[in-house]
DNA sequence: TGAGGGCATAAGCTGAGGTTATGAGCAGGA
DNA sequence: TCCTGCTCATAACCTCAGCTTATGCCCTCA
């Protein structure tokens, strides 16, 4: 009645995995962002008012958009009395999962900020597309705690791209995934990443007790990276060169969304699994007698030690 | 000059550790969710009138739409061509930025949806609340992957309410995460938690490479749950009752808030701090001697073996 | 008993995002 | 060669969520 045009073409697409749930859209059963960092304001400080001048708004905006949430969602988020406003048990729920949301949305925040910023940045950093996806987000973060006025760039590339970028000096800081180092740079090793086997919990190989053996994974049809992909160069480097495709995909989230849709086994990099493992989307399934790891690293143009703003994130890289 | 009212009372709090970053807030720099799901759709579909199509709107909406997040970002994130649309490579890297988003707004609204539906619910949970927070929302999207019609409610409180839900037929599955399984439940352990000692990343602590000794720990005045929770619970018995607090707090959130402050180092949950660690805002530190590990149990009346759709979620939890 | 903080309601404005209608670029078959 | 059909863009219009200011009630505390 009062959303138009909204049942027609409801339900008609739905060949692909990564489909969201049935029914209407996302947006209209979860709350905006600005709603939910109200929330989570409110919840801070224990009050409407207080949140509100927070917010840089009026309380009585703040009165109404609270409302209309809980009006929304069908349920009381907050106890208010004329001595303040505290959550409700529920409520306290509904703002714990309203901070993933909203970390999340900060992660996109830094991210996307970095790919804009592109001149006026006192920082350039050049990374490979898992760590710029995984990892960066994160660590600009923590370096926009501690240096708020850092302004960062950010170009995502392979590793050639980003040797290049730091040769030419256009970029300060570079990370890469790959077994080696480019020439020219010198590294150091920030963190390592494992490869491993993911299926979808309805393959046979999810309810495996014994490991896996090399021979096995190689015997069996893989979803993989394109031949190039650091990914895949280090599975064929470990396996001998006899990794078998079942089918090549030329992104990370292409081949998680074939794995989660059960269409084989995968090997990915745990980084970007992190997240279907916690919600069993995907299962891990464990590997004998290869070690499918790999360095993360750092890199700079050799003698050049990172000096300033690149120096400060490269300390937050090691833990 | 758009939005008025903004700049007056921009900074004037900023005595606590979960504030977001500095300058206007996040709804003001990152799209809507729905504008993030309609980007999920193109880069899935490759097309912007097929995304506007699956979503329900006008392909001109779309095309506006997306147009105004580029906007908004600075950055062009899809090559449009007379024959599809396809992401450019800043465009890859938002969009799976924005999947994160939108992963915690489905994991979201799933739980949202649970807290609400109360009566006609086919399957009624009562879940400790760490399980409720952290586990529950993906077991139940992984559920509703599997029998989407499924109608779940849920009910989160400490173990004496979830028996008491369970023993008077008002739950039909439960979750709780103490050392011991209430009186009157059979129970099944479904996954075990590991407590955490964790700092922020500028405490002396967090650069240790010796890991800590229970003495120690047992010395250290700490960031604490309240007595009686059942992380406390768990520290207490451990440590043989010795565990000094140096603050007590009533909430998981609040003592996650108080470590990234760097108020002092706290021990939590694993599941609590998972995101927190990833993002490097607290650092883990080793323990030695200790075992803080705990079970995580589905439980339910004794004789009643979960059926039909508990049977089938308590199916989910088991990896 | 007033002063002050907290919340709610009412009435009005603005803009984001939706709609329909239309046009232009490119591919592929008659 | 020229339609037909897919793509996306532009224009003009409409609606409603969410903001504002102005006001009132409730409670507590000095």
């Amino acid at each position: 009645m009062s959303r138009t045009g909204r049942s027609r073409t409801e339900e008609q697409g739905g060949d692909d995995a990564t489909r969201p749930g049935v029914g209407g859209s996302l947006a209209h059963r979860v709350p905006e962002l600005g709603a939910l960092e109200l929330l989570l304001a409110v919840a801070r400080l224990g009050s409407l008012g207080g949140a509100a001048r927070e917010l840089g708004i009026t309380q009585p905006a703040a009165s109404s958009r609270i409302r209309s949430m809980e009006r929304q969602l069908g349920v009381a988020l907050v106890d208010r009395s004329p001595r303040g406003s505290r959550l409700t048990d529920a409520g306290a729920l509904v703002t714990d999962w309203a901070r993933r949301i909203v970390e999340a949305a900060e992660a996109f925040d830094v991210g996307a900020q970095a790919l804009r910023d592109r001149r006026d940045s006192r920082l350039r950093v050049a990374a490979s597309m898992t760590i710029a996806e995984y990892l960066l987000p994160g660590w600009l973060l923590a370096l926009r705690a501690q240096r708020p006025d850092t302004a960062v760039s950010l170009l995502a590339g392979n590793s050639a791209a980003v040797a290049e970028r730091l040769l030419s000096d256009e970029a300060d800081l570079g990370f890469v995934e790959g077994l080696t180092v480019p020439t020219g740079l010198d590294s150091v090793v920030i963190a390592h990443d494992h490869l491993i086997v993911v299926t979808a919990p309805g393959h046979p190989w999810s309810r495996r007790r014994r490991p896996l053996e090399a021979t096995e994974l190689a015997a069996t049809p893989l979803i993989l990276r394109e031949k190039g992909s650091g990914t895949r160069q280090v599975l064929d480097v470990t396996l001998g060169g006899l990794a078998r495709p079942l089918i090549e995909l030329s992104s990370t989230t292409a081949v998680k969304a074939a794995a989660v849709s059960g269409a084989g086994p995968a090997v990915l990099s745990e980084l970007a699994v992190g997240e279907e493992l916690a919600m069993r989307r995907l299962v891990s399934v464990p590997v004998q007698d290869v070690s499918l790891a790999r360095d993360l690293r750092a890199v700079w143009p050799t003698g050049h030690r990172p000096v300033g703003p690149a120096r400060e994130l490269l300390s937050l890289t090691r833990g």
